[in-house]
DNA sequence: ATTGTCACCGAAAACGTTTTCGAAAAGACC
DNA sequence: GGTCTTTTCGAAAACGTTTTCGGTGACAAT
């Protein structure tokens, strides 16, 4: 049951195997009377080329690496969605790698890919990552890449993102107009760029609504998680009972702040307001339904891919590539939390 | 900016190929001084094999494919957790791609997949799957092979699955414990035996315990979604207005049940009370708290693995292999929708 | 001087494909 | 029959690695 190969078929055709390979990727000098043969010959043996001789000789493997933080969550698998739906369409195959939000996975992570030799890599960065030199090695050997949502603005190259400035300054305006005059942040960790751009969006909205900006009132997630929401929601609750109004860094956290919410009976949104970010799937389930930042996603992911793409067939075909930069509209979905009453 | 090659680092040392190989390799033939002369070079060039030509020579690519229904899908992203992590401590890379419960796209990509010559491929049916020639085609073609949860039972592999019956009958029992007598079922689609199996342990448990089956109860998915669950609840509300307890065929669907109960306000677990089943996370957010089945999903993914790791190693050193199935141990969790009163 | 034993090295084949370039065969034209 | 063009084919190199197997030289023992 051995492999069949070209040059099998061009045995028992008793020609060549460059005539073979030929007639198998249409070259035009091979008559019509052979190409026939072989291609019905290849049919019926049900041949398929050795991918392993193919990558050695065209040097490119078609497929493309993509490392993100961690697989289960809801904005980061919709993402995977859409680069696997996009790179299929192109004859491209994903390999995924999580860092676990540790640098030094990342770092490992980025070496197996290079020396995997993908056709490109995309990326997100972990929230430890404020060390650039594994990511300018990636540049340096002319890999093609791409890094989405959390990027490092260092690096020259192109990149698919929201802006979260514009899109936190929105959020906690929707919390001004629906009457909020105290208003507290729960923030990403310190390194992330989206984590500061989201509280530097909290802070111009403050500012321009001559709302005074409390640093007291500023939480900071270390790990992002339901627990942290639930801890600073029981924090803010004893330490500024007068607050009217929660911004969270993304809904997973928010969700934890209703949870304790509900458990101690404060009522949302009459007592307080919360909005949160990223329209995870749970936010329209949960009692009550959470308002949030429509990001997309799956966009994110299609669109990551194109750029990608683009910068792979530059470097084919050897022309100069130019690093863009997409930045995706983002919404405030307006649910039961930051209902006026 | 060349790949650094063996073939350089031989020129640049004088020396033959053939001995760069090997002290790369730490072959016993070459002496201590070459060794070093040959490690130093390769260190401070930076040399990395180029993996096709290593592919090509060893006939394996050290990659394997994962093929599941969809990636956002609390379950699937957990296994997948699993299989990466696992995949990586042994060092394989992963391949993804999903068959959006398509059998025809599901067909493609095991085509895909094989074409690429990965070292193995793992895994779970789509709902449509009701046709086993591409899986077939995956064993006559000798590639190490694994299934997980949606299985099918007619082909000869390793599997790693849980007692779908037994765990169903387990929550079934979990409701007549908790006083339910007259219990619905929202079973998932036709074809995947998971979803056949959850149904059986059902009737059993109420056979076992004297309850009359009434196929009235019985609602089938198509797509189990939340909104599927939604419908379904008003339609055993209006039809049914007698039944007290529910067991769902996974978790979104019975937050769905949740959602429509509480926009009506039929109280929960007061009413009717409701199981689901896999322990996706917006259960435990969600009021009230969903009780459910808890299904290793991250174990699952490290035991697939581990299987497709044994069967690649025997095929290498030419051994027999018999699959082996592991069965996974479930467990009950119980949350405040099924609390007896 | 012969034989034997080691330690070390390298030529060469192999993996299966793609592509260049030259050559042979066939047909066209006078 | 000779020349020229067109069609069709194949030899060979190349991609970079792994591994077999034989060879060389050094040294010791006889």
């Amino acid at each position: 049951m051995r492999d069949i190969t070209l040059k099998q078929i061009a045995e028992t055709l008793g020609i060549s195997i460059t005539t073979v390979s030929k007639a198998l990727k249409n070259y035009p000098d091979v008559s019509p009377k052979t190409r026939k043969a072989v291609l019905d010959l290849a049919q019926s043996l049900s041949y398929t080329p050795n991918s392993f001789a193919v990558n050695l000789r065209t040097k490119e493997s078609k497929t493309i690496g993509l490392i993100i933080p961690e697989v289960v969550h809801h904005f980061f698998s919709n993402v995977i969605n859409g680069i696997i739906d996009e790179a299929e369409k192109n004859g491209y195959l994903v390999i995924i790698l999580q860092s676990n939000e540790s640098l030094e996975l990342e770092k490992k992570q980025v070496e197996l890919l290079m020396n995997k030799r993908v056709d490109g890599i995309i990326m997100s960065l972990s929230n430890e990552s404020n060390d650039d030199q594994h990511i300018k090695e990636i540049l340096r050997r002319e890999v093609p890449f791409v890094m989405f949502d959390k990027i490092s603005k260092l690096i020259p190259c192109s990149k698919v993102i929201i802006n979260d400035q514009k899109a936190a300054f929105n959020a906690v305006e929707h919390l001004i107009e629906k009457g909020c005059r105290k208003i507290a942040h729960i923030r990403g960790p310190v390194n992330p760029q989206n984590a500061i751009d989201r509280f530097l969006g909290y802070k111009k909205a403050l500012e321009k609504n001559h709302i005074p900006f409390d640093p007291k009132l500023v939480y900071t997630c270390k790990n992002v998680t339901f627990d942290e929401g639930k801890e600073f929601a029981e924090q803010i609750a004893k330490e500024h009972p007068d607050v009217d109004g929660i911004f969270v860094i993304t809904d997973l956290v928010a969700v934890g702040v209703l949870a304790y919410f509900n458990e101690v009976n404060i009522k949302i949104p009459e007592q307080i307001k919360v909005i949160g970010f990223s329209n995870w799937f749970m936010s329209q389930v949960i009692t009550p339904k959470l308002s949030t930042v429509d990001q997309p996603s799956f966009e994110m992911g299609v669109q990551s891919f194109g750029l990608l793409l683009e910068e792979i067939n530059a470097k084919k075909e050897l022309h100069a590539f130019k690093p863009r930069t997409i930045e995706l509209e983002t919404g405030i979905i307006e649910r039961e939390s930051t209902l006026k009453k």
